[in-house]
Parts: structure tokens; C-alpha cells; sequence
DNA sequence: TCCCTTATTGCTACCGGTGTCAATGCCTGA
DNA sequence: TCAGGCATTGACACCGGTAGCAATAAGGGA
């Protein structure tokens, strides 16, 4: 329907030849005119609106397929002021997460014309909050979603909330209304570790929580707590130590369990970084890991399966919650129907046996 | 100059109050009002044009620190067809890499106004190149980095090319022209191991390379050799294997190697993963890392430091190689100029000694 | 003094969509 | 037969920039 009648050489194969030409993107005005009507109407099609009679929308579709037109998401942005972009702020964390969760939303995101945009940040630097206002306030993001690195910080929501950006908090409890939630329970999985270890006999038992600032090691360690108390056993002051959810403070609170006169037989640490560090400490006395001392960790990171006796651990569905949040956070804006389990709110953690952890030693 | 004069009710405030309504970003136009000018001058002040008189320049600079305007992206990029995007596309995640990865990017697109959007791909699906050009064709990307997992892609490079996307390819080797490479030299540290191991008096050295269809796997390989040889040793036929970059594959290359009659006492895998493997099947053995057999592994990945032995391996500056592709992709458009060191095409590898290495035993 | 250059700047038309609101056609009840 | 209501559709302005080119002002040489 081109120039197909030039008598010179290579006349263009087919509608989808690509010459060296620019190849226009067929944009909405295309549509509309193949398709006889106003580009507002074919507008209406693209949006799923109702107020089409339903030829039109036929043929309009029709036409939509035949020059294979996708709708252009700077010029929607730009013409309805909300970008087809979603947010992934978050705060240095645990890499692993990190990729789980932007699997997650991806996993949602494909194929509904929507992109996840990324910005990791300090919450430590004191600019951090203007770095994140520059970046939803440039950009009029389709929402932003906010893992448990961030989740809790209330200055960062009040953020969003004052730039009208929809968003969703992934956080181990409840910590707003529940349409901007996604729960992960992390109590839950403590608890079943503080039933395994108990099952296994031990009784001298300890527990190395994460940094005081994050709810999740309170979560962690009440939960582990409740898991001992069903069990008819209690965390021993001298037992229940801090640590920073590194790999190093593992090693130093390891290093003073092992220096206690009365040494636990078992140890759950909060993350499964933390958890290395104590097997660390525990080795550097000449104990076996597993025998010994049994320890337990918490993520079912990589790490887990690969250190020497591998990790027993609880594996938190942190994908499973990026799906979720990016589900709840998009709803209607996506193409198509989300799986029945992805709209739930909340996931639900569970242990991992592997070899860190065994009966305690008569 | 305004409707000042409207008998009206709700004159509006002032310019700047900020009431509870909307609070609506300051355009080109207000900027334009206010410094008594057409749009398309400020346009040329933001775009850096010389042809502006510098008081001229100088009053709407003056205007658009008042108003605290920025240009938005969304409006940018569908008027000049090149939205402020940057795209990554990776395949596989080492979880490491790609953090490192997207940590060396946002080093420099940080406060230059230009985003970071994520495509992670399966290059086995058959429909990966639809997805990355449904990716790249929606988004009129700024350009595109390719880390090591694709960037070896032909197909995908040919499509980017077909876009008249902008890419960088971060390689081991030089795969295309350099101004679209960054290169990693992976065979430097693969000779350092060697020459480490060679240093230590080992004589019986075996290597277990990567897949067969990653440029790094050979690379590292014949860097091995060449350190190897330069001691004056060559790597026996049967202490050459391959596994697949995976934990999994490390630990049946190191199962193989431990079952030979003349067992090798140090082994050079090409990544950390498969060290860690080929390390678990040593202690199947009974034997003790870093006394009976050595292990040095490549990446320096966080499992390295968090093993025990700690693992001695080759660290790739990896953010550095995502900040130098992104200079070099971006160069002009950045608001400040680059680090020196950044400008580099090329990063080199180091090795890390840590405790999996010891002298040879007598 | 006048024409031609060069330096600046603005007019106007887009980019590819969306929102508002009026217009059109047809059906229904009075 | 006529007004009103519902279902559809389109005209037009606008989102916030950029691009091409004409317009205007100032400087220089003949």
C-alpha cells in the first residue's frame, strides 16, 4: 500500500519490511484513520472503556492488530500526568531481597507495558529523603513499592502521601490500612524454629536478634520466644543477645556465647548472615556445627544452601510478597488477571531442615 | 501581568503559595512568564545552547532557582523522541553482579535526572528477543547496558542496533568497537591464581571452568594456563574440567577430581559458586580446605568472605565496570562530569587471599 | 548611509496521547 | 408528533517540552 510502485530496486518485501529507513512506530492517528474514526475513539479502546459500541470496537481492534500499534507510554504519561512506571525504592540491603523482590513485581509487571524503575538509598544520609522526592516528583510514578528496608520509615510515606504517589509497604506486621500492606509473618517463621530446635531436645537455647530499628527483629525474636514458651522453655537473659543483621556482628555475639560458662546448644539467629557469622565462632572454638551447636538462620538466602554444614533456616516467600505488592498496587492498570494466590495480602514463612541443626547431644 | 484584575472570588493567592490544593509543579511556561521570554530560550538554557545571551541566561537561571523548576522527563521524552531512561538487561542473576551492577549505574546516573529501568531476560526462552524488543521499542531508551550475562547476545545486540538504541557491552574481552565496550579482563586474574598457586608450590592444579558459551569461561581458562605456564607448569588434560558456573556443577567437578588416583592439592574454579562446590566435596573427602587441597574461586562474591575457610578468589570490580558503561553510554547527557577513573574502558581483576589457599603440603 | 552578517529570540507546529463537553442518532413514553 | 434520555462519537484544547525557520537587533564593511 506504499511505494510499491518504484521501478528501482529493492521495493520493500512486506508492511513489516524493515529497509534502512526510520520504520515509524504506528502511533494512535494511524489507527484512527484506517480505522474511520476519531482518535478519542480508538483512545477509548485502548482504555477498555465501555461507552464503544462493540463493531466499532471490533474493527478498531482489528486494525490495532494488523499494524501491530501499542500505545506510546511516554505520550500517555505525559497526557494523563502518571507515568507507566513503578518505584522500587529500598536501603542497602541483603542482595538476594533485593532480587527476589524485583522478580516479584517483574513477574507481574511483564507484559502489562509497565516498568520498574529502581532507587536504591541511604536511609542514613540525611538527604536521602530529598533524593526520593526527586525521584517520584520527576518521574509521576504509577506507584511505588517499599520492602522491609524501607517500609517502616514514616518520614519516607508522608513522602508519598504528599505527592499523591500510590504505594505499598511490604512489612513483617500490619503498618498501615491494609490496601497498602503486604504481611510476611515473620514471627511465624521464628516460631517454628524455636519448635524445631525444642523438638530436637535442646533446652540451653539462644537467640541473636537483628538491629533494635527494624520491626522485623522484634518479630523474629518474639516470635522465636513464643515458639520456646509453647514449648515449655524461656529465653535466658544472658541468652538473648543483639546484633546488626551483618555477617561480623554474627561473629562477635557467636564469639560470646561460646565464652559463656554455660554454653547453648543451639542458637537462632534473626538473619541467615548472622547465622554464618555464629557458625564462624562456633568453629573458631573447635565445636561442630550441627553436633555441638546447632544453629539456625533466617531467609533461606543463597548462602544458606552453600556453607558447610548447610544452613537450616526459614525461608521468607519475599518474590511471592513483590507479586503481591505489585498486584494490590496496580489492580485495575493490569492487563491481565492476577493469579488467585497472588491477591492475597500476606505470606507465610517456613522452615528449612538442612544439616546446621541436630538432636542435642546427650 | 496576570488576571490580577478578575472582580472575581478566590484570587488565588501568589505564585508560590502552596495552599493545600494540588500544588502543581512549575512548568516551562511559568519560567518562561516570569523571566519575560519565550518558552523554546528556556529551553535553550536547559539544553545548554550556546546561542543565548549570557544576561539573558542568567535571568532565567535566576528564575528557575526561584521556581526550584525542572524539566520533566515525560514531556522531554516524548517532544525530543528519547525518553530518560537507562535500560539493564541481564540474564542468569548472580545476584552479586547485578546489584554491583546496578550500583555502578545509579553511581553515575545519580542527580543527572536520567532513571534506571530493569529487564532481567531468560536468554533460553525462545521469547526473550520479543520481550527485550517490546522493552526497548515502548520506552525510547537514552541506551542500554549489557552486562556480561548478555552481552555476548548477538541477536540481542542486533536488535538494539535495529532500534537505534545506544548499548555498552561490559565483556571479558573486546566483543564489539570499543566505544561500545567496557572490558573486564578476566584472563588477568585468572593468571594471578595461578600464579598465586603456583607461588604456594603447588604442582598438581586443577581448574574447573565455566560453560563452554560464555566468552568468561575461556578466558578465565586460558588466563589459568598462561599464569600456569609462566611457572613453568601446564594443566594436565585430566584435571581440566568444566561445570556450568553453578554450586551444583562445582560440587560433582570436585567429587570427580577427588575420586582421581592422583588427586590435584589445588583447584582454580572459574567463580565463586563453583568453588563453593568443589569445596563441599573436598570435606566429603574427609580432606581440610586450605591445608590438604586449596580452592580458589572468582568473583569474590559475599559467600566468599562468609565461608569457612574464607575463600581465597579473584575479586571483578564490577560497579566500576557498571559506572564506566555508563559514563561512556551517556557522556554528554550527564549533568557533571565524571571521575577520572571512570573514563577508563577497561577494569582489572585482583586477587583476594584468604584462608581455602595454603602452601602445598610436603 | 545602506546592505549583509551574525547573534538572539520568538512564532508556530508538532510529539502521541487524554479530558471535556457538545453533537448526533435512535428509542421511548406521553 | 415531540421532548427527554441513553448510547456513541468527535472536535478541540492541552500535557510540557522540542524543532524549524522566520524575525529582529546589532555590528561591519563598502
Amino acid at each position: 500500500m506504499k511505494k510499491t510502485m518504484t521501478p528501482g530496486p529493492t521495493p520493500r518485501p512486506t508492511a513489516t519490511a524493515t529497509g534502512n529507513e526510520p520504520r515509524r512506530r504506528p502511533t494512535i492517528n494511524d489507527v484512527a484513520r484506517l480505522a474511520n474514526v476519531s482518535k478519542k475513539t480508538v483512545s477509548r479502546v485502548i482504555n477498555q472503556s465501555p461507552f464503544v459500541n462493540k463493531d466499532t470496537r471490533e474493527r478498531i481492534d482489528a486494525v490495532i492488530k494488523e499494524l501491530g500499534y501499542a500505545p506510546d507510554p511516554v505520550a500517555r504519561g505525559l497526557a494523563s500526568r502518571r507515568s507507566y512506571l513503578v518505584g522500587l525504592i529500598y536501603d542497602n540491603p541483603n542482595p538476594q531481597h533485593v532480587i527476589d523482590t524485583q522478580q516479584g513485581i517483574l513477574d507481574i509487571l511483564r507484559g502489562s507495558g509497565l516498568e520498574l524503575v529502581i532507587h536504591p538509598c541511604n536511609r542514613r544520609d540525611k538527604d536521602f529523603l530529598n533524593g526520593v522526592r526527586g525521584f517520584i516528583d520527576r518521574q509521576k510514578l504509577a506507584g511505588v513499592i517499599l520492602p522491609s528496608s524501607v517500609s517502616e520509615d514514616e518520614d519516607l510515606v508522608a513522602v508519598l502521601r504528599e505527592h499523591d504517589t500510590p504505594y505499598i509497604r511490604i512489612a513483617s506486621v500490619l503498618l498501615d490500612e491494609p490496601e497498602h500492606s503486604i504481611v510476611t509473618n515473620d514471627a511465624e517463621g521464628a516460631r517454628q524454629a524455636a519448635e524445631h530446635l525444642a523438638g530436637l531436645g535442646h533446652k540451653i537455647i539462644a537467640h541473636v536478634s537483628g538491629p533494635d530499628s527494624f520491626r522485623s527483629s522484634h518479630e523474629r525474636r518474639s516470635g522465636f520466644i513464643e515458639g520456646l514458651k509453647t514449648a515449655g522453655l524461656a529465653l535466658d537473659k544472658k541468652l538473648d543477645l543483639r546484633g546488626a543483621y551483618t555477617f561480623q556482628s554474627g561473629v562477635e555475639a557467636g564469639r560470646r556465647l561460646m565464652a559463656l560458662a554455660q554454653r547453648p546448644t543451639a542458637i537462632f539467629a534473626g538473619n541467615d548472615e548472622m547465622a554464618a557469622g555464629v557458625c564462624q565462632a562456633v568453629r573458631e572454638t573447635g565445636l561442630d556445627i550441627g553436633k555441638d551447636v546447632s544453629v539456625v538462620g533466617f531467609d533461606d538466602s543463597p548462602l544458606a544452601s552453600r556453607m558447610w554444614p548447610a544452613l537450616t533456616t526459614v525461608l521468607l516467600p519475599i518474590r511471592a510478597s513483590g507479586r503481591m505488592a505489585s498486584v494490590r498496587l496496580l489492580g485495575d492498570r493490569l492487563t491481565k488477571d492476577p493469579h488467585e494466590e497472588d491477591l492475597d495480602g500476606e505470606v507465610h514463612p517456613r522452615l528449612v531442615v538442612r544439616a546446621s541443626t541436630g538432636p542435642v547431644k546427650a
